[in-house]
RNA sequence: GCGCCCAUCGUCUAUCGGUCAGGACACCAGGUUUUCAUCCUGGCGAGCCGGGUUCGACUCCCGGUGGGCGCGCCA
């Protein structure tokens, strides 16, 4: 038989990263088994399951790119059939009706374990047993007549005759008890695969308060959609050799449950913000640059940017650019004056002798073209006429034109500016910064 | 409390009885037009503890310690 995974989360709110690697997982399963990958929304919560939610599933699947085989099943349409099955647990006497008083009112319906000790394989974690004492009945339908959890997603896998169940870790216990409903409805277990924990640096399991938690966040930062995919797919898995940076196709072909860690694994941002950088650095100039555009244009000044600057920019800046959202350090090309950054003011401009200098580069970078040749050129004959090394003069002058003591080659960054803005702004700098 | 699970550099991981315990991120040093947010080179850095089994244990077994999860008419 073929194999069948599905991603089933239930639509209350964003779509955390955790949920959303399981989703992976399930996916290069399927890819790699040339099986199907399906999704199912599981929205019995009536109270706190909202459309917008399901949207926000099914456009982390598709920005990630994840596509699934069949249509969603919703959950919220199977009640006859969970009903079905509740019913038929009854009237085999696996299932007993009972007033547990508390919460509800009336009588709910309960599952009777089978009372023996139970056993299943799980392909990351082995084999896996529990005694009988320590498994309690438990509740199937409450006395409103909806079907709990466990019921639902029991009878909904076997209806979607899912061969592989590939979830997280805090799912182990309730395994007992779901291997027990597929035995008493007739049907086939399927397999299960339990996956670690993503955690913080706590060793708890990772949450907002950890930074960025929601799919969502991660896409708002500027991440690239293939290196989170990438760098998740690497929490707790890996291909069996040292790469790491992989194309789709790679992971799909190294993908199997037993290359699957069983312990907990901890999310790394400057990790992620590393693998993302590469990407980033290998995209082709229209994906990066409207990646970056998409970033920019909620700046107030990164709206209506000079289209051939902008280009410009992004080609000199591209390699150095971990998250599009470390674009926002590129204002100083688009405005008319920087802001310039007090200490290094202070550390470059303000010091005895840097205003005679910038002077005389003002004058030697004024008599150029300003083509690249020309103003290396330039500086070399201020550097030579002061007694200093090559690029010895370049932090001052980059503190007078861009307001900041880091960022791309000197020269390339002059050449971009032009020399009206340059110019300006050397001027700017020595009539009102320099010491 | 009871039950189950987990345990290699700070972090992500490789290793499936014999390795100088390998790689990546981070960090440190040097280089790249004395910028770094790119890149290159080098460095620092790990088998939780205690017993076994074995000619030989990170690897297998037992115990401990630490951590996680579960024990709902939540999912």
């Amino acid at each position: 038989m073929s194999v069948r995974v599905r991603f089933a989360p239930s639509p209350t709110g964003q779509v955390h990263i955790g949920n959303i690697r399981a989703a992976i997982f399930n996916w290069l399963f399927a890819r790699h088994e040339q099986g199907r990958f399906l999704l199912r929304i599981e929205d019995t919560d009536k109270e706190r399951s909202t459309p917008e939610a399901v949207k926000a599933i099914v456009d982390a699947l598709t920005w990630l790119g994840m596509n699934w085989d069949e249509e969603p099943v919703y959950q919220s349409t199977q009640h006859a059939r969970h009903r079905e099955a509740a019913e038929r647990l009854l009237s085999a006497g696996r299932a007993y009706k009972e007033d547990k008083g508390g919460t509800g009112q009336g009588e709910c319906i309960v599952f009777r374990m089978p009372g023996t000790d139970m056993a299943f394989h799980d392909e990351i974690k082995g084999d896996l047993r529990k005694k009988a004492e320590d498994m309690k009945d438990f509740v199937i339908v409450r006395s409103d007549g909806s079907p709990v959890f466990h019921l639902a997603n029991v009878v909904d896998d076997v209806t979607m005759d899912i061969t592989h169940i590939i979830r997280g870790d805090d799912h182990v216990e309730n395994t007992y008890r779901h291997v027990a409903l597929f035995q008493a409805l007739g049907a086939t277990v399927p397999k299960y695969a339990h996956l670690p924990m993503i955690v913080n640096a706590q060793g708890k399991p990772y949450s907002k308060r950890d930074g960025a938690a929601y799919i969502g966040d991660f896409r708002d930062k500027g991440f690239d959609p293939l290196a989170l995919f990438n760098y998740l797919a690497l929490l707790g898995w890996s291909p069996g050799d040292d790469r790491e940076k992989m194309t789709r196709e790679e992971m799909i072909a190294f993908f199997t449950l037993d290359r699957i860690k069983s312990g907990p694994a901890q999310m790394d941002l400057r990790k992620l913000s590393h693998l993302n950088g590469l990407y980033l650095a290998e995209q082709p100039m229209e994906t990066f640059s409207g990646g970056v555009r998409a970033f920019l244009s909620k700046l107030d000044w990164g709206q209506a940017l000079d289209e051939t600057l902008f280009l410009d920019v992004c080609r000199l800046m591209q390699s150095r650019t971990p998250l599009y959202s470390a674009a926002e350090v590129w204002k100083y090309f688009f405005v008319e004056l920087p802001d310039y950054d007090a200490k290094a003011v202070e550390k470059q401009l303000r010091k005895d002798g840097v205003k005679a200098v910038l002077t005389q580069i003002r004058a030697a970078l004024a008599a150029t073209d300003f083509s690249q040749p020309a103003l290396l050129q330039a500086m070399r004959g201020v550097e030579a006429a002061n007694g200093v090394g090559e690029g010895k003069l370049n932090q001052g002058l980059r503190v007078a034109v861009t307001g900041t003591t880091i960022g791309a080659g000197m020269i390339e960054t002059l050449a971009v500016l032009g020399r009206e803005r340059s110019l300006k702004r050397i001027d700017h700098a020595l009539a009102t910064l320099c010491g």
